[in-house]
DNA sequence: ATAAAAATTTAGATTAATCTAAATTTAAAT
DNA sequence: ATTTAAATTTAGATTAATCTAAATTTTTAT
């Protein structure tokens, strides 16, 4: 039996330590589920004890193969509740997370294979994630940070880093959505910003923006 | 804020007190919850703290207006997803109930009411259970227990009281669905099982089966 | 009207998840 | 190599939900 609460742990480490393959701190995992840290040792040492995650006092927690499985099937139904609320439901991409969010934890492996089945086996989320299949397997496709792109190259923006509603509303509010052809046209030495030509005219995004749009060259 | 457990309760207050209009007692609720009644009382006073119900010690608890505006709105959830489950993912009328007791608690007025237009606003769920509308509202229709049925009368099934796997597995297997039209042809004194025309054939439920059918008058 | 039975509540514990403040360990800086 | 700072853990409390066992109230039966 495993709770709400330390599913949402899990997750978080397996983000954290980008597909868990790395050792996840404390305070990383205290930030990004807005708790405190002795709130975190105390959930590692459960998770530990439950053997989701091997933990070492001090120096970090990293999730073993069976917290790896648990964690990927909690994305599977994070992303496939999203591509329903978008599809199927009217949301935008902006409002899904916090839903999915809930919805993630539902347990009811027909429920999560017929849905699978009923969006007809959607291969990526509204924000450009892929979509672990009922075995667990997704491919990574190459991408980059725009921050990171070549001056003078185009790309396909194919995701976004960031989901929360304000970022994704700028990207609607500036017509960058996935799909989106762009080139790079400048990067500015002073504040990192960059020059972009975007559906036919030239726009200016932050480096705070540029390193939440993933792009696929072109 | 208003937790799954507190909800879960609300509704069961609903549900024994029939539309929440008549008092409900410990016990009752200890039972149909699987709980205790010492847990049952510490989650009256707080039901009642919380203005969801008027509690008094030993005389029984029954919702107030807030109370049965929660247990409405959990029930249309409920019943909503029910319909989707059927409908858009091919479960059956008895693995709908256990999922649906968690998709219920899902919070999202958005979710909801996209849910019921992308139904096309389902006026019964799979059971023959109405649904209630966006403001709470639903008409019960006229339905007796096929066990109070008058011998010589026809009828129609509209709906089934016990919701359990096993109970709708029997009627499967004895093809006794919503829409079945039958006919009482006896009732037997010594053990009340019911004798009926179904499907051109005759059949003999027990009274125990009978309990839980509901029946239009054709 | 009493006594016995049933229903309900209280008292005292337990488990999960969380927090603040203090103690400890590790990492960084002189 | 010390000292200081940062990260992490421990200690001790708190809130929600639950339980068992004991006490109380209500109901039922004599
Ligand atoms: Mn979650
Ligand atoms: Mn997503
Ligand atoms: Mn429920
Ligand atoms: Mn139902």
């Amino acid at each position: 039996m495993i709770t709400q609460t330390e599913e949402n742990y899990i997750k978080a480490i397996y983000h954290l330590g980008q597909q868990g393959m790395e050792t996840v701190s404390t305070n990383a995992i205290a930030d990004s589920l807005n708790t405190k840290a002795s709130s975190v040792t105390d959930m590692l040492k459960k998770l530990a004890e439950k053997n989701y995650a091997d933990y070492i006092k001090y120096q970090g927690v990293i999730l073993t193969k069976k917290g790896k499985k648990i964690a990927v099937g909690i994305i599977r139904k994070h992303r496939l509740w999203e591509v329903f609320l978008v599809e199927k439901l009217n949301f935008t991409w902006d409002e899904v997370h916090e839903v999915a969010e809930d919805l993630e934890h539902i347990q009811s492996e027909k429920l999560t294979d017929e849905l699978d089945a009923f969006l007809e086996h959607p291969t990526h989320d509204p924000h450009g994630d892929p979509i672990p299949d009922k075995n667990g397997n997704f491919k990574q496709i190459e991408k980059i940070l725009l921050s990171k792109a070549l001056v003078g190259s185009k790309y396909q923006c194919v995701g976004v880093k960031d989901t929360s509603s304000t970022f994704l509303k700028y990207l609607d509010a500036n017509e960058i959505a996935l799909g989106t052809e762009l080139k790079v046209l400048h990067k500015e030495p002073f504040d990192q910003s960059i020059k972009i030509k975007l559906n036919g005219l030239d726009t200016t995004v932050s480096q705070n923006v540029a390193k939440n749009i993933f792009l696929k060259t072109l």
